[in-house]
DNA sequence: CTGAAAGCGCTAACAA
DNA sequence: TTGTTAGCGCTTTCAG
């Protein structure tokens, strides 16, 4: 079992200080290049790599690292879980001397400018994001950025600008899971309908374009009927699907593709075509549990947000912390929720294990 | 921003020295009760959390955390997926100062049970098996946890011993999700079959019960016409099935419960009843993709032994680092593959991201 | 450009 | 029973 290699090591092999090596290491400034490629050299053939337990406790005395975090409080559940997974890795954190500043925003997009703006001027070297407004944004993180202040987004995206990273499920990739369980689900040749939020919204738009897709190459012969844009209003939504499932007696099967997806449960169970219709929806929260029960869901395409929130802050602070690139991209694979494997969900149990 | 409290300030308050909160906050001999009570009460009222990484740079010195690691290399794929994540969490615990010894079996039961009285003798604080034979280990696991070991099953269970913990996927969750999925994708009064690997085997055994529960339950008048033992042997399997599918040419399903499953593939393409009879299989690794993009395996059933692995070690290490309560039972939800997530699963990407 | 030394917060050995 | 002190391996300041 070859001896712990630490600093002291490097530098007794090099013949230098432990000062120096600290030097070579981090390629600070006010030493011989010489004496640097050596002590490198030297470093890399012993396999020196640091203590990272010591490299937090030193550095705590110092101006030490602040990562800034604003993501919305609503809609609820979703975000509710995407905090979880961010306090959870924040705690973790917290040892190797990490600052975070929360800036909660009440709804997503509410307020987003002026608070980023606030988080850059407090001098943060990372910030987390969900972008609402991805054109607002956009100029806000490429100046973030243009400022060495590394911008991961989280679940929402602003493909346009500059951020260093995003961490998110692919909404393409959710409607195409969704339309691969469908057709799976039904005979050749059947029709099925889209419920949506707003065509408007990319994020909407990409997982309808999944769905149809894949449940095009699935599902011989099968067509995506309507798309219907319930706004996130209830009544709306719920008015439009009575008048679908009235329109399209051999109606087979609708994709759920915002967190919206009460309504349409109740308006099939109401019109006796609950099962009948295959129901898939998107996300998960407890409020679903009977519609699962009941077989009115068929299967939830579910994009773990708890799981999005840790992955999000441990790459970015992995990545101010001990250099580790910063991956451009981490698309998540979201669950496939059915009947069999809802109980394991974390986020419908009753007490949270937080 | 209330400053930080550590051991000085609780010390300062409770006016005693930082050696005599030491005592108190680990229930340490030699402390008057009463000193302790009081420390500890303001310790509690301050909100005082030890600082980890002080912890463990500190500590590292003296008589230090060992947990040995006895689990399999073969079969392949899965097991070298459990390592991948062993091995991604102890770099993570190295820092801890937690020293790991590892000892790989050949096999899934090869001399586990003198690798695993070496490891008790070696004075290790913790234990992470696969258990192969679990008759033969419980008795050796119970002796362990007498001597203050804590043993964690992963993958495979010991069920009848005192082990602390195990993580893995539940058999019998496993099942009843393929057989919601295949019952989803026949219409009703399906037969369909089982390939397993030995019934005698627990594990198989209640993957099988799960199935068929569930096939029952979500497609009606179905059935399961026969489950077949292939006995982890590609020959025996390959002929089984050949025989199967000419005894039965209505049969509309298959479910492979074990990782062989390229046999039963073969043969259903070699017959022409390739997506005909729906596949559904369990585990997934690089020799599987082009069946599925032949639409040849319609899903999988994927039980994330990289996950196991993490999942296992970070539970045993805060346990023994930092008094966690380890969890009696860690059930992992199992990944459904499917063609469109196929691609984002990190066992079949060529560059395994360490 | 380089070396020496003072801590970061905690544990453990040794004194009292 | 309690207090004091020397590190753990690293970063950072201050001298040289």
């Amino acid at each position: 079992m070859a001896d712990k290699v630490g600093v002291h090591r490097v530098a007794a092999l090099a013949k230098v200080s432990i000062g120096t090596v600290d030097r070579a290491l981090h390629g600070r400034p006010g030493i011989n290049p010489q004496t640097r490629d050596r002590v490198l050299r030297i470093a890399q053939e012993l396999g020196y790599e640091p203590n990272l337990a010591a490299r937090a406790l030193s550095k705590r005395r110092a101006a030490n690292l602040r990562i800034g975090v604003c993501v919305p409080r609503e809609l609820r559940f979703f975000y509710d879980q995407l905090w979880e997974g961010i306090y959870d890795e924040v705690r973790r954190s917290r040892d190797y001397g990490v600052d975070f500043v929360f800036r909660p925003l009440p709804v997503l997009g509410a307020g987003e400018a002026e608070e980023i703006k606030r988080l850059i001027a407090s001098t943060v070297q990372g910030l987390i994001l969900t972008p609402g407004r991805p054109d607002t944004v956009t100029p806000l993180i490429n100046q973030a950025e243009r400022a060495g202040v590394r911008v991961v987004c989280v679940s929402t995206d602003a493909p346009a600008s500059q951020r260093s990273s995003i961490v998110c499920v692919e909404p393409w990739l959710s409607g195409q899971l969704a339309g691969e369980l469908m057709a799976r689900c039904l005979p050749p040749r059947s029709s099925v309908a889209v419920v949506t939020g707003m065509l408007a919204t990319e994020n909407h738009a990409r997982k309808c374009e999944g769905f149809a897709a894949s449940f095009a190459r699935f599902c011989s012969g099968g067509r995506v009927a309507e798309v219907i844009e319930g706004h996130e209003d209830e009544i709306e939504c719920r008015h439009k699907v009575e008048v679908l499932l009235a329109r399209l007696p051999q109606l087979a099967g609708i994709y759920v593709n915002t967190v919206n997806c009460l309504p349409v449960a109740e308006v099939l169970e109401a019109r006796g075509r609950a099962g009948r219709v295959k129901l898939i929806t998107t996300d998960l929260f407890r409020e679903m549990v009977p519609y699962f029960d009941r077989d009115t869901i068929c299967a939830s395409i579910y994009q773990r947000p708890y799981q999005q929130g840790r992955n999000a802050v441990a790459m970015l602070v992995d990545h101010l912390f001990q250099q580790t690139p910063l991956v451009p991209a981490s698309y998540l694979n979201p669950s496939l929720v059915l009947n069999s494997n809802l109980h394991l969900f974390r986020e419908l149990r009753a007490h949270h294990s937080t």
